[in-house]
DNA sequence: ACCCTGATACTCGGCGGCGAGTAATCGGTA
DNA sequence: TACCGATTACTCGCCGCCGAGTATCAGGGT
């Protein structure tokens, strides 16, 4: 039991299915699509063989026998075991008790929006907008259709999953685009400044580098939950840190 | 022009750094740091060194020099091209612009919540819901302190955008538990059915193959807005799909 | 004068993901 | 019967990701 779990959450949905039945891998592939899995767990034919194998190394999985019919290819059946059962149960716990950070691209972008012109940045917030409304009506339908065709809600979690976080992305979308739009967005003016003087990136890093010092008193960059409760343990005025300002590295806005 | 764009967002935050001023590889490292950027892109040496350079290797970013202080190991100071500017642009406007379909943890567990047994499901969903609650109070302190330190919404706009996620997935969550508790579920007696007759796999997947027969005419897994789409534009009845039931391997739309 | 910690600045080997490629068979058609 | 495309069932090799490891140096303490 000394090794390290899996990440590959397709490994997961493999344990689950030969919970139900021995299978050979190109089963598991199209039972997956067949019941929808593959919409919610990255399904490809590499992984699935490299997930497989890896399954076996650990033990969690066992080749139980080879088929050959007429003369198509050999299918390797594979059937779970104990140790399987044990780690299929463990790591659901996990993955439904414990949140873990996920990274997404639209993070990413948001966290680097002020590259952007704030025009572009509202016209492409637009457009993404739009296109969620679009996949939010899709949705809708589908979830209509699968009322009409009695396929109960426990199967259909995910889905109301996904719909729910689509919506609160689009909401936050709007509001976005709307306190960019009515200049309301706290900050909007060194926006503008990144990208109306600096023609060249030396005058950039200059005024990144001013706006840098009138905020929190040079302390940017700071503003972390451990911060926060080392100022709160600490009572009394705002935890002066050691040192004003460091100089050197320093960089922009954030 | 012909190369395909990075997968990798961490090489977008190395451009957007570079578009500042040029700079060597652990530069841009402290300074993502140094912004709180690594809160919302993967950071990790192997990755920065793979990233710049594969980014080199696409001309969108130069070694213009390396600098040795002292004894110390060399400096490579990459700087941006005018290529990589594009990309840059291109890149942001893609993902600004562009919702794409992220696979999550917790979308996989929900997926295969059946395996567990619903008490069990109910016992770990509440705990991923304090988590969540502890996260969230954590998450409106740290904000409170941006407040205080005059740092401009601007520069958190990921994270309010994280915020308001995971303030949703709580409510998805809440609900969830509340319905699964109170059995008002549809469909929880099938979910009952799978852990309480059912001791061996065989019989298991016998109960399986009954209920599917049960939804939607045998026809699970077609509630796609592909088949959605289809039954609307045939005007008439609820769409034929040619024969009942296939049988076999039984593919599904998509 | 000596050591120890922490920051600096990468390197390297392995592993996992992935998608194009392969090869055989089945079913329908001319 | 000959052919074509779809389906079945994988294989292979590249490349990206990652984290532990390495080597150097500055600064502070004793």
């Amino acid at each position: 039991m000394a090794r390290r779990r899996m990440s590959n959450p397709l490994a997961l949905a493999v344990l689950a299915l030969l919970n139900e039945r021995p299978m050979h891998p190109y089963e598991i592939s199209t039972t997956l699509r067949e019941r929808r899995k593959a919409d919610s767990i990255k399904l490809n034919f590499g992984s699935l063989y490299t997930v497989v194998e890896s399954l076996e190394r650990a033990g969690c999985i066992v080749a139980t026998r080879t088929v050959r019919e007429g003369r198509r290819p050999e299918r390797t059946i594979y059937a779970i075991t104990d140790a399987g059962r044990v780690e299929l149960d463990d790591w659901m716990a996990e993955l439904v008790s414990t949140p873990v950070k996920e990274y997404t691209r639209f993070e990413a972008a948001l966290s680097l929006l002020p590259v952007l012109p704030p025009d572009d940045a509202v016209r492409m917030l637009s457009e993404r907008r739009q296109r969620l409304l679009e996949e939010s009506e899709a949705a809708k339908a589908t979830a209509r259709l699968a009322t009409v065709e009695n396929l109960p809600r426990i199967f259909r979690l995910e889905g109301e999953y996904v719909d729910a976080l689509r919506d609160a992305e689009l909401r936050f979308v709007d509001a976005l685009i709307t306190s960019i739009a009515t200049r309301e967005l706290d900050g909007i003016e060194l926006w503008d400044v990144f990208h109306a003087d600096a023609a060249r990136p030396e005058e950039m890093h200059a005024l990144v580098t001013a706006v840098k010092e009138k905020i929190a008193g040079g302390r940017w960059g700071e503003l972390t939950p451990a911060l926060l409760a080392e100022m709160e343990t600490l009572s009394g005025g705002p935890a002066a840190i050691e040192g004003g300002g460091d100089g050197t590295t320093g960089g922009g806005p954030r």
